[in-house]
DNA sequence: TCAATACTCTGTCCAAGACAAAGAGCAAGC
DNA sequence: GCTTGCTCTTTGTCTTGGACAGAGTATTGA
């Protein structure tokens, strides 16, 4: 029996923490941390608590704070400032059912879980556990992981499970090869949430829409050829809130310019609700409500192109 | 109308290919390839043909190849390499399924290819289905995308669908709480392949194992801490062939000296067929069929450890 | 109040060098 | 003949410190 783990190297750290070597040494120096120690050959070795501090900054990142400003604080003022905000939204949750829900995944009960799961949709129909449980519970879970109250691996769990009940949920549909509009759903390169593609599936099929999921991290170019060759009406994107706002702003320009007009693109998700301008072409869903009355919307206004 | 892709700078490239930069420059200053344009910065611009090939390489790196004796090859020379590794193993598919599978996803006909994926669960059983259907195509897509037969789109469409239709068959078996033993499955942080873990649990679910998934990416220390929560009596990893073989060495090793003994490690996937040495306290999975053999020698020797 | 401009912050890229670990080849011994 | 141990070669990762372009912020002007 060793020690475990004397220190990462810059390569572990870049993969655990998902800051790049250039990065992390660039900070080093311009901030002065991290400032790791260093193993004969000269070689950086971080201790383990600055790694947790640098997962700490990452998440603060992905959602909007800046390094320079965070970098000095103390692993306990960055969990403060997590909290600080998400305080306002912690009314929001359904409070029994949020509740029983965190327990079960701090007591890691995943049968349990997957049961009140698919129990809950059977009860509200597959639309409302889309909107009225998961959105919540997201948030919740979301909430409850930044201020550290929750491992990584009981998030991991927890979207494992809402994916198996979702999946299970819209296979329930009979797909028909005719549905109206066909949509098409993926994310960009970089983006690797994919829950809200399955989430904005789940609140469609229902509708009758025709959905095809190319999963998360399709090249521009491929999302053009895919919507090309599966005829689609809409085109729908997924961005988490970590996503670079604007690369997708940029990407989605592109994309608009690709296609012809008569394919609808949508582009949703957390990220979404940081846009100030209206991009040209675009139709923003800030929200999953606005999933279905986009589609009712174009079901309004469009005919599919082709139909007839 | 613009030309849509000038070149790739180095960051892109790391990406499409799984080199890193570092290296990138390496084989560059040591071999002269790839040896891209320079823009007006003076940053490197790869053409699309010199990813191809970076592609090829890496792939046959993955199978053991070293670069220096492959870089110069020609494109058309790498892949018949490829070809004669795989000749062998080309027969091993039910032709007639290959073609008419090959020829649905390039009709992109997802609803059909649903159909057919569904059907063949039905009537091969899920464990066969695995075994003799869904191994041998992806080794017929990841040939077919190899040589650019397919489109990027193309084959995650064919993820995708495979991942509903085992999915789908996972979810008919009844999930008992009691089931022995208790497996967690997950990848490393960076590994974005989990299509390997679906196709691990559709081969354990019908034997009557517990299967727990986190999906992908879970970070080294929350494995260690999941799987003491869940109490697994098997953890099993799994690694696709990019994924860089000493980082999966050492962090295997890490983790079995956090876990204790108790808790059987598997390795598996594509990667693992590179490893040459056995690393102690390691079951490896070199293929898919090994994981039901891992999981009968299990029930020999092991008694589960929470049971009793 | 909103938009254009200037300035600061931040991440990625570059070059060339060093070194350690893995692989390959070869020799000695069973 | 086959294995074991050594050496040489190949290969990937790490190092420093400099440069610069694009994103974000603040200020100015309409």
């Amino acid at each position: 029996m060793q020690a475990p783990a004397p220190g990462f190297n810059i390569g572990a750290v870049e993969r655990e923490t998902g800051l790049s070597k250039d990065l992390l040494r660039m900070w080093e120096r311009r901030y002065g941390f991290p400032s790791p120690a260093r193993d004969r050959a000269g070689e950086r070795q971080y201790a383990p608590d600055d790694v947790s501090k640098l997962r700490a900054i990452k998440r603060l990142m992905d959602i909007g704070m800046r390094p320079g400003k965070i970098v000095h604080q103390t692993l306990g003022e960055l969990n403060a400032l997590a909290d600080a905000r998400s305080v306002v939204r912690r009314d929001d949750l359904a409070p029994p059912l949020g509740r029983n829900l965190l327990d079960l995944l701090k007591n890691h009960d995943a049968a349990a879980l997957q049961q009140l799961l698919a129990q809950l949709v059977m009860r509200q129909g597959l639309q409302q556990f889309v909107l009225e449980t998961v959105t919540p519970l997201n948030r919740t879970v979301g909430d409850a992981w930044m201020r550290g109250e929750l491992q990584v691996f009981e998030e991991h769990l927890y979207t494992e499970q809402v994916q198996v009940a979702l999946r299970t949920a819209i296979n329930a549909f009979p797909r028909t090869a005719t549905g109206v509009p066909r949509v098409l759903l993926t994310t960009f390169p970089n983006e690797q949430h994919g829950l809200g593609l399955l989430l904005v599936e789940a609140l469609l099929v229902p509708e009758g829409a025709h959905c095809v999921s190319l999963g998360t991290q399709t090249p521009i170019d491929d999302i053009r050829r895919a919507a090309i060759a599966h005829r689609a009406d809409i085109l729908a994107l997924s961005f988490s809130g970590a996503f670079p706002l604007r690369s997708a702003v940029d990407g989605v320009d592109l994309l608009r310019g690709l296609l012809p007009p008569q394919v609808t693109i949508w582009a949703g998700g957390e990220m979404t609700r940081r846009v100030r301008r209206t991009i040209p072409g675009i139709v923003l869903i800030p929200d999953l409500a606005s999933a279905i009355q986009a589609l009712r919307s174009w079901r309004a206004h469009r005919v599919p192109v082709h139909a007839g």
